[in-house]
DNA sequence: ATTTAAGCGAGACGGTACGTCTCGTCTTGAA
DNA sequence: TTCAAGACGAGACGTACCGTCTCGCTTAAAT
């Protein structure tokens, strides 16, 4: 939190208690209704708050669901460190899985991946507030591994990260196949190159 | 085409000049106002058809876009067989990437892409239209390898592809960075495991 | 009706069911709520149109309410002509103060005096279509007293007319007194000035 | 002003410089951007006060506006008195007709006028501080008239005030004819009955 | 001196109407 | 039957004000 909105200005305060009513209505709503069906007006129904103190505080009702489903993983992303760029990888993947197998996580985590592609500003806020985080903390996996000399020569650490990112993007935004165990050995074993 | 609309039937026949006329349109429009500001009234008032002729043969804009992307891409796909994984699959690589520098074609597949998240009866006509002529390609290419005995033991073809393909989404979907020619050697070199 | 709104134009008709239902419920709702609760949303909820139906015929709730009024005034307004300045006189204002006499019309009206002091636009409107006929109708019928000599010398139809509407407008936007008959005899009395 | 008001009671006392800020600003924004786009948010931020200053101290900005007609006229009526009738009633509006003619008067009397008939709460309060005044004041010059019997017979003091009081409000409210001079002797020659 | 009770500017809050936009449907007359 | 035109009911958009409600502060009488 930036100092400028910790200091006392005058005026009341942000309510908590609409903040929080607007992200549950906003992850409720999208469940029932798609992100297609979510609106800004449903949204401010839902939660019992007005339509401004939505639009005061969020540009589009993408934001919304990106501040909601942040403000839910928030802490759970770690780098798995146990000198072993197959253990680190496996460990990664299967917590990043297991956070997609929260019930609306992944159509929500679509949907805002869907709204980044149409609107150039949500994203860069998309971008750098959700697929940054991720893709620094696997970067600095595959940059240890690199460091200990086990990845392949000619490829540089971004690309293996895009591969391995890509691939689970891929199996959730085109197929129907799931983010399962079989998934994470395959890609394990094919970065990695072990037998 | 099915056979039912080449039967002879009484009435008027459907025009070809509106259907590439809104076909037109819809690429135009989404070149100035994006994804986002095209509309089925705006291509219909740029195309200068009654927006019921839009919605006789397209179900929403989404799909109008579709079959303009797909009516201009048809025929360049093909699967290369030179005999070796590396090359089959930097020959294919390569030629997708060509298509992607098209001007518009990128920014329209992503929308398709976007799009597809957002409707799933939408999604459906997407996969099956676009997304599996180049899964079945590429599906082929790596099939073929596999019989050689060139993948890696423990991965399956079906993972490989989406890999291959997932990074290429990726970067596109999620990064600013171009498919250019070192994606290309570094997705090769991973994929064929070979130093 | 003007000639270019009968010629054969392409494209639906305009729902005369449509246009008497926003007409009657903005009478019903202008009894039931007042002017100032009267809303466009609200004409549209009630009659069951939308709101972009009352949006394309009508520039503000108080042109409703205008065409309302005026819709069903038109006929009943005539001339008298019975020789004599009294008479015509007493037959114009009972004629005009029975007409304020049905249920809301007195309110109607001093609601569209109201919106003309404020909306400029809509004065213009309201002045032609409802001030002005029966401005010239007592006109017409004090120039005829005053061409058989019947006029005080010193002032002019004009003069006469605006004390005349004024007194009757001034009792129903200003006191509580009403147009009775009362009124009606001291007008003639005063105006013609007889003892 | 009450009594309660004027008690000696604990807390900060009411702020002139505020009253005199708000009703300054709701002169200026009235002649800026009329009545009906006159808001208290505007009044608030054009004056430097809070919105809840203007809410605490008047029910609407009718009311502010009021506050501030009023008390820019407050003295400057009064009831002529040379022992004629004529000469009374010239005058009464002549004197009338001037303050009418101050800069943004006759539109501010206008809108109040208006507003009266839209909202009834207010019309009490505009009729018994504004209206109540000048009607009184010119009925008791009718009255002393009529004492004298200088007045026809058949024709009260108060109807002669609806007439009088009428026409020049008829000349503002639905005309776009000034308060001049020759309206002046009109309606003195009028009501006198004097050739 | 401290307490208490207003009043003050600021501004967030739940509401609601605004006027516009687009949706997908329906109706019209011509081709 | 299709076509262009365009009105229709529906409903979300983003904005503006409404009138209320905290906030932290000032001001002044009562303690």
């Amino acid at each position: 939190m930036d100092v400028v909105t910790q200091q006392n200005r005058p005026g009341r305060k942000r309510s908590e208690a609409s903040r929080t009513a607007i992200l549950d209505a906003a992850v409720d709503l999208v469940r029932e209704v798609g992100f297609g069906g979510l609106t800004i007006e449903g949204i401010a129904r839902r939660s019992g708050a007005g339509k401004q103190t939505v639009y005061r505080w969020w540009p589009s009702k993408a934001d919304v669901l990106l501040e909601a489903v942040t403000s839910r993983v928030r802490v759970r992303l770690n780098v798995p460190d146990e000198g072993d760029y197959a253990s680190d990888l496996r460990a990664f993947l299967r917590g990043s899985f297991a956070l997609g197998r929260e019930p609306g996580m992944i159509e929500a985590v679509c949907a805002l991946m869907a709204q980044a592609q149409i609107d150039p500003d949500f994203a860069r806020r998309f971008r750098s507030q959700f697929i940054q985080h991720r893709r620094e903390s696997l970067l600095t996996l595959v940059r240890r591994a690199d460091a200990r000399g086990e990845l392949h020569a000619k490829v540089s650490p971004d690309t293996v990260v895009d591969l391995i990112l890509g691939a689970t993007w891929y199996r959730v935004l085109a197929t129907d196949r799931p983010l399962d165990d079989t998934l994470v050995e395959e890609i394990v074993a094919l970065v990695t190159g072990r037998p």
